[in-house]
DNA sequence: GTCGATGTTATCAA
DNA sequence: TTTGATAACATCGA
């Protein structure tokens, strides 16, 4: 479910109302939800919420007493904020217990997301946090076209390779290639310096639209106010294989690229081959 | 009932 | 180093 506009969404709405909060307890409903630990969680008892923010797909929790609760969504995870009375059903897998008897709950149907308990004077220089490129909306143009040149992989495998660039996932790997017309089986290195700019800059462009619409709500993906993002009625590419192309009209089509169903335009988006012969 | 697909990623084999 | 397949899980639709 969620990409890097979908967790910038929750972190944004999430932070005015934890920052500052002090945790009672971590309740663990499902114990498989805590993925790594290297502090107690008991540790977690009286800490105040000092910082909610976003790092790639990961929403970081830093508190008092050099604590910092990892958590990321997989492809259903999602946190809201509810109050001491909301009935837990089966996929509520862990709270987040506040003094003040508010709760920050994880549900996670598929069971793949999870939290990690970490020590933040570490949690910077190990993994998961260490392994991270840098953030799309961050890299310059000059270290993406290196990043582009350093490999001939596919460029849809090699923008949804996090230890690359950090937050990209299938949806805005689509939109972004479409907008920039490159067919996302094209090798990385094959790309002129000039799409290269353009890949950039509609990268940032979905990204930040989207962010502005507060995410896509494809399927289970809400808010921590419990609402859909809006930037699914935006999508050009992702999800409307079968209908036409917004640009020529063309039927878009579905294939399997990099692992992930993939969704362009036939036309708009050639596979640049190597050189053809003739 | 079965099959295939779903926004992600860790792991393992080639 | 890279890639591809597989698994983790639950649900939905054909």
């Amino acid at each position: 479910m969620p990409e890097l506009p979908e967790v910038e969404t929750i972190v944004r709405q999430l932070s005015p109302d934890l920052t500052g909060a002090v945790v009672d307890r971590l309740e663990l409903h499902s114990p498989h939800v805590m993925r790594r630990q290297t502090m107690p969680a008991r540790a977690l008892r009286r800490q105040t919420i000092l910082q909610v923010s976003r790092r790639g797909k990961f929403v970081r929790i830093r508190l008092s007493g050099h604590l910092e609760l990892l958590v990321h969504l997989r492809m259903s995870g999602n946190l809201r904020l509810v109050g001491h009375d909301a009935k837990a059903d089966k996929h509520d897998h862990a709270d987040l217990v506040l003094a003040d008897g508010r709760r920050l709950r994880f549900r996670d149907v598929r069971k793949f997301g999870g939290f990690m308990l970490l020590d933040d004077r570490q949690s910077d220089h190990e993994p998961p946090l260490s392994e991270l490129g840098p953030e799309p909306l961050e890299i310059s143009l000059d270290d993406f076209r290196r990043l582009l040149a350093s490999t001939s992989r596919a460029i849809k495998a090699l923008l949804l390779d996090q230890r690359r660039l950090a937050g990209m996932g299938n949806i805005y790997c689509d939109e972004a290639l479409f907008i920039a017309a490159i067919h996302p089986a094209t090798p990385a290195r094959a790309i002129s310096p000039e799409k290269g700019e353009k890949l950039w800059q509609a990268m940032r462009q979905v990204l930040t639209q989207a962010i502005e619409h507060k995410g896509s709500s494809v399927d289970s993906y809400r808010t921590p106010e419990g609402k859909s993002g809006n930037y699914q009625n935006l999508h050009l590419a992702y999800g409307r294989a079968g209908r036409p192309c917004p640009h020529c009209g063309t039927l878009l089509q579905k294939f399997n690229i990099a692992g992930r169903g993939t969704t362009l335009c036939p036309k708009c988006q050639r596979l640049m081959k190597r050189r053809s012969r003739r």
